[in-house]
DNA sequence: ATTGTCTTTGTGAGCGCTACCATGATGCCC
DNA sequence: GGGCATCATGGTAGCGCTCACAAAGACAAT
């Protein structure tokens, strides 16, 4: 046999090899089959008779076969390149939004870039960066998702954008939100079948679409239990603590006050929680205490908050999936009437919340 | 000319390439010299003239040209795979260390995985798993970088491991983290500098080492003041709103309670700030109350926390650097005294602090 | 038996880059 | 000036995979 001529190639390779992985054509080898049909099984794409790919698939399992994701991407060049593009690097939900979407994007063979904006900064800037990197499509997570100027900006660079958390669709965009209203209602029905009959509300800011929705579904379900929406027990807040703090006082300060209090965020709640501890009405007994968001304030403070939990993770999935989906194959989609996916919430009942004694 | 044989390799390679990028070998033909060079001087490895430097530099910036990561990790196969192993998505600093993991790893020319490890799990199917995909160190944060059980099942399975936040050095493995005495000290002098005299300390936990390193710094601080330290003034909690809470209530129920109050973590000073409240006491008028790790909880309360910061994205950083600098050439590291980086914290002064009048 | 259509599998080339060696150019010593 | 080390640069051969296309096999219709 001609083992020397054999041998030459493989002494160099192994030089330069990295790591002492099995390649595709180790699999193919095994198997007794092409390079290339162990390269269907893998990516599962076309017709093979089962009895290839259970050679096959037994083949990558002895070996322990994992594709090299380097020399796909190069062969291939289908992946697509999608960025996140975030505001501030330490928002409460951005870990858990970063893993949703890096793993996604693994699944879907997509390259996930980072990228960070500032509020100051030129759009037309962030464009170029992305553009500079090849970037197809962006994943924009609230808040940044409601700049409409930046929305708009990144379409005109050519980018398709995925908004994540997002209260309402806008055009031109794909949107993955939960359904604030929907949640909201589900919030006040869990205080009112405690017993709860006086639900003080705390808004948050009009300047926020969201804040009417919630505001929205906390009125619907007291209507749905025929009971009539009193302005007195409505306040409004700016999503801050302090301004928890003082719509609680003034909700309190009532003549009929109320005996749970439903705030359209976390840490309005915390700041409803302290007002009520300075007034010496112990949570929940003497008044019950809800928020919305689920962020780390909800398990902080004493007593844990009842919190609507926001399908975090899920809606980076689904948008990065949406994404692809849309980069792959844009005629799929009526040009102007994307997808808005509205996913569902929970309601976490904690210890801020209790049956209303009267 | 034979444009017909030249052209015809052009032509399907065109129908194959993605995006419309220039490679390397369009950076060389326009500033006249080989793709070898162009590679060196991208890559800025060996000894090349001040003029190819420069064509080519040019050549780059006229054509925009930015390297193919897949071909490059393809054809050098000496890039590093790490995992940043972490247990709980949602946790606070988690998005700031993955950001500056992440980032710094794309510049080191590493990749970065990630993967999730349950306190109940087995170590060693960590440990395959993370063989499977041919990871060669772990980048393994708080509060998981202080389980001997796992650093060592991790080295044993021949994987470097960089601790990040780690309260001390641990044997067999690069540690990254603050020096929280020389913290804890700069946040009681800082009590000091505004009059306080007679200061509450809330200490953590004695299971972490990292309490009594607090309270040392405490200390430390009050005796270069020539103060005695009074045990009366100590109260321990477990790192939790609640015990925050009780903490500062025992401290605050003395004969002769304090100005203010240092607690080892924000969520209790957070909680100490609600006893405050409770107790009708205002802070920081009557009250000082600052906290450590500057958390979101920091700014959630109101008034905001002075608190410490610990430089989170420096830590990932430098963990991420030493990591692969360890891989890159382990000879280059004593091996059973393995680096121990110890950053530079932050003061943040914000509203909950303030001059001590008498 | 021959032709055609369909499906499954194989072949060869090349994705963009870098490791390795070979080349020519320069300087330096004896 | 021949030999030697030293430098900058070029040529070649892949890295592991997937693409386009070709070939081979299976089956029905002619």
């Amino acid at each position: 046999m001609n083992n020397g001529i054999q041998e030459e190639p493989r002494g160099r390779r192994a030089r330069r090899r990295g790591g002492p992985g099995p390649t595709l054509a180790d699999v193919a080898r095994l198997a007794g089959v092409s390079p290339m049909t162990v390269s269907r099984v893998v990516n599962d794409s076309a017709r093979i008779t089962q009895a290839s790919r259970d050679k096959v698939e037994q083949a990558i399992r002895d070996l322990g076969y994992v594709p090299n994701q380097a020399a796909r991407s190069l062969a291939g060049a289908r992946q697509h390149r999608l960025a996140l593009v975030y505001e501030n690097p330490s928002a409460a939900f951005l870990s858990e939004l970063l893993l949703g979407c890096l793993e996604q994007a693994g699944e879907c063979d997509a390259v996930l870039l980072l990228e960070s904006f500032r509020a100051d900064e030129e759009v037309t800037d962030l464009v170029a960066r992305l553009q500079r990197h090849r970037v197809e499509g962006v994943l924009l997570p609230a808040p940044l998702c409601d700049d409409s100027t930046l929305v708009d900006g990144l379409a005109a660079g050519h980018l398709a954008v995925a908004r994540i958390a997002a209260t309402q669709a806008m055009a031109g965009a794909l949107s993955v939100g939960m359904d604030d209203e929907a949640a909201a209602r589900d919030m006040t029905s869990h205080l009112l079948a405690l017993g709860h009959r006086r639900i003080g509300f705390i808004a948050g800011s009009d300047r926020f679409p969201m804040s009417a929705r919630r505001r929205a579904g906390f009125c619907r379900a007291l209507q749905q239990a025929n009971l009539a929406a009193d302005p007195a027990m409505i306040a409004t807040g700016d999503y801050t603590f302090r301004s928890g703090m003082e719509a609680a006082q003034a909700l309190l300060a009532s003549a009929n006050p109320p005996s749970a209090i439903f705030a359209s965020n976390d840490d309005m709640a915390a700041g409803a929680m302290a007002t009520a501890h300075r007034l010496g009405l112990e949570v929940p007994r003497a008044l019950s205490i809800c928020g919305f968001d689920d962020t780390a304030m909800a398990r902080a403070v004493w007593p844990e908050l009842t919190t609507v939990r926001q399908p975090v993770s899920n809606m980076a999935r689904e948008a990065t999936i949406l994404l692809v989906r849309y980069l792959a194959s844009p005629a799929e989609f009526a040009s102007h009437d994307l997808p808005d996916l509205r996913l569902g919430h929970e309601i976490v009942v904690r210890a801020s919340t209790t049956r209303h004694v009267t």
